[in-house]
DNA sequence: AACATATGTTACGCTCGCTAACATGCAAGA
DNA sequence: TCTTGCATGTTAGCGAGCGTAACATATGTT
């Protein structure tokens, strides 16, 4: 046979079990949440017995992991549209409208969002959810790169710089979702305090790269990674 | 008796069972993760039988609702300990010394803070839960309100300048216990980054609110709350 | 002393994750 | 073509956890 997993039409009895799997747990989650998604709804929605799922995945947790890495994808799909669609190349507008997809994509599915980030049962995620993410992130190390280019200073380095910008999106969406604050009043839609937060941050760096460069103290990031931990 | 739960020492069985359960409960989530962490376990550790808890809390939930809760609680006492120790009122390094603060209590007990703010079976947390979260994130509105009151400008409000900077920290605290960038390599120090990322932040709004009010545009924020969501 | 109540126990039902043993259908070679 | 092998699926079952019910015991009040 094809050592190669072209994985799809590989028509046993299901046709393709894994793919199916991957759906109906993604819907599942969707729906009730991750805590309470279960390997036996998604072998039932599947229409298949409890034990087959162990045919494709090691575990439950693996499962998820698809459909982590999944998310993963479809966020970075967001993030460089809503880059390509809403501003030109190196602005802050960029930047500001990454951020603005991202929260979007957290507001719009917070139970895959809470899965792609919240805790796991195994330590280590899968090598697909793991390059998924990496890939994820990197969309937003390029337009920062971008940025610095066009903005002509070296540092602060391209992920000295990300990693607050990525926090303080992570934490507007992970904080709105999680109804920390009330979405519903006039004025308050996460979306603007991305851009308040966001530019002003970025404003105030631009700013002191180009006329105090020397006031600009540390922090050096190591490499961007996607690994978890349990817990 | 007294109608009043005095919650100590009412020697029965065991005593207090109830605090015992909470200080088991919060152990083990600490050890082994809060996905780990079973009923059976806690109600083993306290020297119960396993239907014992069902006496003190409605369900499994309602007891991690109490460890959140004491989580709340020593996470705000750290914040307010931090920003009295280390800055002079109503300054920028106060908020950043509470961003420390915050990023330290989450590296010091991923576990725990990953409960905290991590996805829950039930929808709405206890009230316990709730009033120990407003209290804690009162204490970052206390000193953001000194800060602006400090520095003598209307807007942003509180709570719009409040969001961004709980945010940041909070995401920053959040990808770095998920191990989503290294903080072994010289200069990664996630505090160093709440540093970098809340002063350039504040910085900004400062500067801007003093020379350029008008060019502030809005994002008004709701009240802040403790709301949960399963998921 | 008797009783009501708070607290704890054992016994049980249900579901779930996962494994083992068995069944089936596709695919490739004798 | 037939048969052999393997990928895939099924049923059966174990062990554990959550939560409930029925029963037992300590407390303290009258």
């Amino acid at each position: 046979m094809d050592v190669a997993p072209s994985s799809k039409k590989r028509g046993y009895h299901h046709g393709d079990l894994k793919a199916a799997l991957v759906e109906a747990a993604e819907i599942l989650v969707a729906e009730h949440g991750a805590l309470d998604f279960t390997l036996a709804d998604a072998s039932r929605r599947a229409g298949v017995s409890a034990a087959a799922p162990y045919r494709h995945f090691a575990d439950k947790e693996a499962l998820l992991d698809a459909v982590r890495a999944r998310g993963f994808t479809r966020l970075g799909e967001a993030m460089g549209a809503a880059a390509l669609a809403r501003a030109a190349p190196g602005t802050v507008d960029e930047i500001v409208a990454i951020g603005e997809a991202y929260v979007r994509f957290a507001i719009k599915e917070p139970a895959i969002f809470r899965l792609m980030f919240g805790p796991r049962h195994t330590p280590e995620p899968t090598e697909a959810a793991r390059d998924a993410g990496a890939a994820c992130f990197g969309v937003l190390l390029t337009h920062v790169d971008r940025l610095r280019r066009a903005n002509g200073f070296e540092r602060p380095d391209t992920r000295t710089l990300a990693m607050p910008l990525w926090s303080m999106v992570h934490g507007l969406a992970t904080l709105a979702i999680d109804q920390k604050f009330d979405t519903t009043a006039p004025g308050t839609d996460p979306v603007e305090l991305v851009d308040f937060a966001n530019r002003s941050f970025l404003d105030r760096v631009i700013q002191q790269a180009r006329t105090e460069p020397d006031t600009l103290h540390l922090p050096r990031v190591g490499p961007l990674g996607c690994g978890g931990e349990p817990g």
